[in-house]
DNA sequence: TTGAAAGCGCTAACAC
DNA sequence: GTGTTAGCGCTTTCAA
């Protein structure tokens, strides 16, 4: 039952007029089959796999694109190192794609500013992709390619525009808002706000959140600090706001840099949370494990993924028909040892 | 100057004939020099180069692959979740991938068992590939896939049969002993172990490192506790040991174990190094700024990828020659805070 | 150093 | 329901 098992492995692989002849039909049938296409008799059908098993057939992917002009496969433009929230987007995204039946290429690029990006998708599009998705891209200039396959923008605007264009949103500005609200309702007079690199547009949407937030309460706005989303980044950044005394509450733009900060904010003396209120974001749950344990906003990867693939493959597949309709990403805080009230006021 | 400016947009892509009728040569004059082979004047390729430039010319990989048999493609099977340990692996592989020349094709593999791995290869295979890298598969029964490309394993022996195999180690081995040898150098009479799930590969070669270190120096082997690389199942563990007053040291095979396990055991009021050393295993530099920063066993994910990419492209390009020799991969202890000697003797 | 012809394995369009 | 024919865009002979 082994495919392949006793054939000789030096023999050319079979081809679909292998499968067609021993199954007694034409390789256009055996392709119908193959494809899952209608008007094939169940008894064809039958012979055909029959014989495709048997010969321990593997139908030839680059063929079939040549023929088609279609490849089945999503090209995705993945962003910097290997930090918790890149990895995660990535395994969903991977999940979903194969869940919709394509293949998968991916180029990293370490900085993603549009020089890269546009490298990077100029590398996919020549590979051959049928779609692309590019995850949180940084904004500064435009990009100049030439792009004839619809694209994905995860969790911002279009980088560079391409013939269809497709956004979903991964709610940072209303879970940067979330976090600084919650700070705010636990008395805090204000909140602080350590970004990430201000080039990035993640970093924007964050901070805007917290913007608003401290608008809407009439809040006072602290000078941003810019970190580079390293927890040494963090660090440096805590030894800062441990010197100045009205900092009691902190906003981090990402869990690692949260951490540095914490780690700083302790070394001064600083305890948190009872003299300092820490808030993450990505929602890594091993920072559950620590002390204190971090309160964090968990980034909604898996449900942006799906629904980002979902209406990418619809646009691939039924580009005259409308899209389904987005379905909203949920916001969630979540709550653990890091943030509490702020400490009585010191005359 | 940007490719395709002032092109019909609604234009069929150019093809080789086009650049070659542009440049006044033959297509294969074009083939040529975009393959970078020899016998091709200066003038015919730069004149190629300006009217592929011009036309904003793309060479189509799928007809490539099939006129050539050659995709220049590596496909990898990458196993597990978002952790930080297949993440950085991920990135480096890729990086490595870019550098060579080649594309990448990622299936991702949740759980590592056989027919997973096996569903995963022929997926790969029929996608079209060179190449299959396969990272730390987990051991238990044998993969059946007919597989005529090269293939590498990351971290472990071969899980299957291929034509070719190659493998390339992760010190995964030498890295658990060094770290047990710390602990029992400051005087801990033995060394706990909390392991990865025991199924996996990876799991086994740490542990069995741990226990060559307890064995050369005559310790005690105590019974093993079994994780699932997951803070929440370390935590788990944590409780078990906490409870134990002969534990004051334990090597776990995972950061994220790790922090957990340090979680419970203080929660239990063991303080962490005081009472119990903890090792954890991997090198993600953000333990580094938790209290008390992680001591851990860095895995050469790097050098690994690297090691193993250029193997494998040498294996694709160069069948006939010999394999450079092996670099060993560097061990690397990182010493920090959550290591030091037993407490006193209670009698 | 260059070119002409043949064909890689599949699917599209159209006949039956 | 099924088969026939003609390519998809490139590289591979092999000849010049």
């Amino acid at each position: 039952m082994t495919p392949g098992v006793g054939r000789n492995t030096d023999a050319p692989a079979p081809r679909s007029a292998d499968v067609a002849h021993l199954a007694g039909v034409s390789r256009k049938t055996v392709s119908r089959v193959l494809n899952n296409e209608p008007y094939v008799s169940d008894e064809a059908r039958r012979r055909v796999l029959e014989a495709a098993e048997q010969l321990g057939y593997r139908l030839n992917h680059a063929a079939r694109a040549l023929a088609s002009g279609r490849t089945r496969t999503i090209g995705v433009v993945a962003l910097g190192t290997a930090g918790y929230g890149t990895a995660s987007l990535l395994v969903h995204i991977e999940h979903a794609v194969r869940d919709a039946g394509y293949a998968l290429r991916i180029v990293n690029t370490p900085d993603g500013d549009p020089k890269s990006i546009a490298g990077a998708v100029e590398t996919l599009l020549e590979q051959g992709v049928d779609a692309i998705v590019v995850s949180e891209p940084v904004v500064e200039g435009e990009v100049s390619v030439r792009v004839d396959v619809p694209v994905l923008f995860l969790g911002a605007p279009p980088a560079f525009t391409a013939a269809r264009t497709l956004t979903v949103d991964i709610a940072a500005h209303q879970l940067a808002r979330a976090a600084t609200e919650h700070l705010l309702d636990l008395g805090h007079l204000t909140v602080h706000h350590l970004a990430g690199p201000l080039r990035w547009y993640a970093s924007k949407d964050r901070l805007e959140g917290w913007r608003a937030a401290l608008t809407a309460r009439g809040a006072r706005k602290p000078p941003v600090v810019e970190g580079d989303w390293s927890p040494a980044s963090g660090h440096a950044a805590g030894r800062e706001l441990a010197s100045d005394p009205d900092v009691t509450a902190v906003f981090a733009a990402g869990d690692e840099m949260a951490i540095g900060l914490i780690h700083a904010l302790r070394e001064a003396g600083r305890r948190v949370p009872q003299d300092v209120s820490v808030v993450g974001f990505d929602g890594n749950s091993v920072f559950a494990y620590i002390t204190p344990p971090l309160t964090t906003a968990r980034q909604p990867f898996q449900a942006a993924a799906r629904e980002g693939i979902r209406r990418l493959v619809h646009t691939i597949e039924k580009p005259d028909t409308d899209l389904p309709p987005p379905i909203d990403p949920p916001i969630e805080l979540i709550l653990r040892g890091s943030t509490a009230p702020p400490p009585p006021h010191q005359g």
